[in-house]
DNA sequence: ATCATTTGACCGCC
DNA sequence: GGCGGTCAAATGAT
């Protein structure tokens, strides 16, 4: 037993060193794209995409490993779970998956706004406690890519209007990368050693996707995971840049599709 | 014709 | 048994 929780630790640890190393990477291709932008820059960084993809993809493996590795225990008196629906009449292939052990998260919003991921529409449900309707959403590509993400929306007040997205799990699909260009985590030298700048594409924010207000609330969202204060600039005359004054030991969590990279990144840090 | 959404039934969990 | 989550056939939109 002792044996089994040792061989087990160490498994894990080595997920993380795995994960962070290529985190680390990921890091410093990206202060690469930024150091090479110019006018022709952006053709020049595209070369670079498909090995940020992969080692993005890499991240969410090592991240997926290290939670199987955890929930191994409590999940495992749960394991019959998919095994053939024993009770039922229907065939295993379509026995209904219930609790989900991914991370799930809301997010409230005055609008039903797209946030840019693709997700297909799977069912709708009248609630007990809450007289609107909750739709439900899976991943556009699920069956291509085996994607988990899920989310449901539903409306919870009538005046001002507003809705809860609950997200649940994040997308290990195409989805994620291709759809974020717009919002980058780089060094900010020019502040502190230190600190980060988190900046957002112009036409992204043009679009009237992230406001001010939105940004006041993205800033208010970020926290650090240890006691330490951490200190947000936003300019008042740039609303497209953050700057974080502190090291890397945040959490982030605005929302999935706004912070894939930027969320995996941090991530790593808490460990 | 193809694809997305709606809808009722099924299923597991509490 | 009630409730919420998921499935897939039916329906609608393009």
């Amino acid at each position: 037993m002792e044996n089994n929780n040792s061989g087990r630790k160490e498994a894990i640890e080595q997920e993380l060193i795995r994960g962070r190393d290529v985190a680390k990477q990921l890091l410093e291709v990206l202060i690469i794209h930024k150091s090479n932008r110019n006018e022709e820059g952006i053709e020049r960084s595209m070369v670079k995409m498909p090995f940020v993809e992969d080692a993005v993809r890499k991240i969410l493996i090592s991240f997926t490993n290290t939670l199987l590795l955890f929930n191994s225990d409590t999940q495992h008196n749960r394991s019959d779970i998919h095994q053939g629906c024993k009770k039922s009449k229907r065939p295993p292939t379509l026995c209904h998956k219930r609790k989900s052990f991914a991370p799930t998260w809301s997010i409230d919003n005055a609008i039903l706004s797209e946030d840019g991921l693709e997700w297909r529409k799977y069912g709708q449900k009248k609630t007990k406690d809450c007289r609107y309707i909750r739709s439900y959403y899976k991943c556009s590509y699920k069956n291509e890519e085996d994607c988990k993400a899920i989310k449901h929306v539903q409306r919870i007040q009538e005046d001002p209007p507003l809705y809860r997205t609950t997200y649940s799990g994040h997308h290990t699909c195409k989805c994620s990368f291709v759809n974020y260009p717009h919002m980058k985590l780089e060094s900010a030298p020019s502040l502190q050693e230190s600190s980060k700048l988190l900046s957002f594409n112009n036409n992204y924010y043009n679009n009237n996707t992230l406001q001010s207000k939105e940004m006041k609330h993205l800033s208010s969202s970020i926290s650090s995971t240890k006691q330490e204060p951490v200190e947000v600039i936003i300019p008042n005359d740039d609303h497209n840049q953050i700057h974080l004054l502190s090291d890397c030991e945040l959490d982030f969590n605005y929302s999935s599709t706004e912070s894939v990279a930027f969320d995996i990144f941090m991530g790593m840090f808490k460990f």
